[in-house]
DNA sequence: TTAGTTAGCGTATTATTTACGTTAACTTTG
DNA sequence: CAAAGTTAACGTAAATAATACGCTAACTAA
């Protein structure tokens, strides 16, 4: 057993990749920090929600303290996804002095537990973010980031296309009603190519868990669809895992 | 940003889940403990292999280099799945005592990076195990262990069996030449189900990457077998992901 | 009224999965 | 040394799922 000389510097934080979206885009919330440069000018820039962690405070619960302070948003999926913890994740110089600043103390290292969550864009919830600097920004064009957070950000996509495709989370970035279409977009969007409409349909249409509303889009210069919503507790019921292994 | 007092009780580790093969089981391996109970006798448990990371030592090194100090073994397959963080991880009087002991320190909280690997157990790593005080243990007869390294375990093999179903990981619990019945043997222990031999045997040797051996298997009171090796080179090439999303 | 657009249903083809029959090649047993 | 027991290895048929398209319906805008 190897401990080694552990002093004050050493410091866990969690750091959330919040997914949403809206105008066809795929979205993650980031928030605005400030930070005094080298030539002693306040300088901006972005970076993932996140806090350190209190003292006796769990991670999944700190993610969602952090999640609710920065949203408000309470009781959403929200999931752990990977650990960062490279020495070198502190290194540029803005990130050290933003450090300093913010807490007053010379921190040296950070490892940083990263969940993601999926969460319906709302007004309420935009305008929650907005007023605590945070901005939904389109993930193909995030500008450089504090940290390694473009990083994370990144195996936060990953973890997202892995799992659209194979679980149906893609409804938690919809609002309660929506089309099959607005559904497929989704779907095309996060996954980055697109999906022959008839197909998707009949695939989607196929599980018990898409329940068809009686109401019908209106205004639409063409045949007005049907919205849907998503029953999950169908969903949970039907959940068993395929037993066969593909590779 | 809310920098809680921080103090020098907060610590980093890594657990390693150690994946092993033999006799139709699988095994995980596991290091025997002492500490000193309440009633100032000596005891002993078992806990998985880890170590606390050094100040500016890198998780994923950190695991390799536990792995590495308790087995012999380099370059392995070794993938982090989880983080295990909750605050009272730390709270049985044997956990703490040992903590006390092997540290000298008084340990609070401990969040610890759970990784996982797969190897074939030899004569060679075996008796490296042994000297180090560590065990192959059926999965499936975990004694109590120690924190909650039973969680961790069972985590791990979740991961393992999700892993197993989409990548051709069984390869790395098998030796470098095995026979098609070995491998599905593998996958329905690992898997906890039975599999047809003849879709089994059809769906494997479909794969480009099982490379049949001239050699068969001898003094086997049965058709003998033809040997099998997996070619790392070839599954590389031929790993493209499905475009296909099942739910 | 017509053109443009998306909704929504259907069909044919191909691939994959599942279920199960049968012979081959070895050792052990009587 | 023949018969019995065992697993290997190949094959076939049916069911299920994935893919590629064709076509009509229902709305608005012009």
């Amino acid at each position: 057993m190897n401990l080694p000389g552990r002093n004050i510097n050493l410091h866990i934080s969690v750091d959330c990749v919040i997914f949403g979206f809206s105008t066809n885009q795929l979205k993650v919330l980031l928030i605005k920090r400030a930070y005094t440069n080298t030539s002693g000018t306040l300088s901006n820039d972005h970076k993932l929600p996140g806090d350190f962690i209190a003292i006796k405070e769990d991670l999944d619960l700190a993610a969602s303290r952090t999640l609710e302070e920065l949203t408000g948003l309470k009781d959403i999926y929200l999931q752990q996804f990977a650990f960062f913890g490279r020495p070198d994740r502190i290194s540029k110089s803005m990130d050290i002095a933003w450090l300093t600043e913010t807490t007053g103390h010379k921190i040296q290292r950070v490892v940083t537990a990263a969940y993601y969550s999926l969460i319906n864009i709302t007004d309420t919830n935009s305008d929650f973010a907005i007023k605590n600097n945070a901005t939904w920004i389109d993930v193909k064009q995030v500008p450089d980031l504090a940290f390694d957070h473009a990083t994370i950000i990144t195996n936060g996509l990953a973890h997202l296309q892995l799992t659209l495709r194979n679980e149906p989370i893609g409804f938690e970035l919809l609002p309660e009603k929506f089309t099959v279409r607005e559904l497929q977009t989704l779907y095309e969007v996060i996954l980055d190519c697109s999906l022959d409409n008839r197909n998707f349909r009949k695939k989607i249409l196929k599980s018990t868990y898409m329940v068809q509303l009686e109401e019908k889009q209106s205004g639409v210069a063409h045949k007005p669809a049907y919205y849907y919503r998503f029953d999950r507790n169908i969903y949970e019921k039907h959940k068993k895992e395929s037993l066969g292994f593909n590779f």
